[in-house]
DNA sequence: CAAGACAGGATTGTTGACAAGATGTGTCGA
DNA sequence: TCGACACATCTTGTCAACAATCCTGTCTTG
């Protein structure tokens, strides 16, 4: 039904499908991206596909090992704390930032979200509440106007997504987090840029704990 | 006299070629850069430059428009500003961790760096400066253990070549930042994050502050 | 003289085949 | 049973030619 997918756009589609894939745990760490396989599966070109493991490993979300192919990057608790504490430091900038120059729109948007997931919270709505996460922590650096913390933090981003996941599904975590992101709401509506970075910093603090924390295994029983 | 180099060599050759070129100021912001020429200029294959070109334009340092070609990518003054203010963030990271954590080695290397410095300063060296502040902050990252902020400092100080041209070249630039420099030097020495941290910020803010001052002398007409 | 059409050359994009290296398998000998 | 070795297969790397597109200068036409 497709046609097949040459060039250019071929290159974008293989990339984005692998990135979906790693987020819906079709592919797992680890796992080898066999060239061919991939041309099949997706029905474009092998140059395409191969220029898309590039751009993957630029981005270190592949790993490619001359001669022996891709695989999937695997991130250890140890590097995912420093992702986060890189994430910690530019979002502090946004925050701080996007208290200064945020839009009346802009505000007017986080204050929805604010409302929205205390209500998500109180009901339970989990898959609620991780998208308007997602949409606070996107809507912050669209507001700094930090194109290049932007960009920066996508790519950290892109590589914490098996992390993510994890964290979201703990029983409890919306309840711990809400505080803290109506924390950094509330200093952005107040142009407080230092307590919006103080803010930012304290939330993205407490994921950190909670990577270093017993994994899930071990956290059910840790837990009381 | 040199063979022809040839894949994944030919690549990482000419992307540094490159990358050198600019420091060197041989090529210039928005320059073309045509595959058939650099074939030729550097001895390799088609296939080697294209690669090559790909792994700069992930790096933000080229631009590649579609069936147009690559060009050395300009930043604006805002731009610098940006990648400045994450500069800031990272290095604010580094700079405590560092405090932390930075081996006897380590620290003795800092010590030397600081007498070092003040002496270039009154000694009229700018180039052993220059190269004395390349080492220090390399080495406040080394000594930091965050490889994750490491690789997103090199990017961002890849696209900042230009700019830090410029600067470093300001009469009384060294003896202005010289204070700075020590500043982080005794935090770190010190075991103090904290201080490291603002003492970090302190030098970022202020080098933003000179990019944003006077524009170099009178723009020259920047040729398309 | 201005605007547009057009041809020729220059430059990038794509493909397919082949070369080189790595992996897996089966056999043989100890 | 285990390891060493040769062979078959799989996979990636490389190249050269071809195709598609863009740019430039020239010429025509009103």
């Amino acid at each position: 039904m497709t046609d097949k997918l040459t060039g250019a756009a071929g290159r974008q589609y293989v990339a984005d499908a692998i990135r979906h894939a790693l987020r819906s745990g079709d592919l797992v760490p680890g796992q080898r991206l066999v060239e061919n396989d991939l041309v099949e599966s997706y029905g474009t070109t092998r140059g395409a596909v191969r220029e898309a493991l590039q751009d993957l490993a630029a981005e270190e979300i592949v790993e490619i090992i001359p001669r022996r192919g891709a695989r999937v990057r695997v991130v250890s608790v140890e590097e995912a704390v420093q992702i986060t504490e890189c994430r910690s430091a530019l979002e502090q900038l946004c925050a701080a930032h996007a208290a200064e120059r945020a839009s009346d729109a802009q505000r007017a948007e986080l204050g929805r979200i604010g409302k929205d997931m205390t209500r998500a919270v109180s009901d339970g709505a989990w898959d609620v509440y991780s998208g308007l996460n997602q949409r606070l922590h996107e809507l912050v650096i669209e507001a700094s106007g930090q194109e290049v913390a932007r960009r920066h933090l996508d790519r950290l981003n892109g590589r914490m997504v098996r992390f993510q996941f994890r964290l979201a599904q703990r029983p409890g975590r919306p309840a711990q987090s809400l505080p803290q992101h109506l924390a950094i709401i509330d200093a952005i509506l107040n142009t407080d840029p230092s307590a919006a970075a103080r803010a930012a910093a304290a939330h993205l603090d407490d994921v950190i704990q909670q990577l270093q924390a017993p994994t899930d295994t071990a956290a059910k029983k840790a837990r009381h």
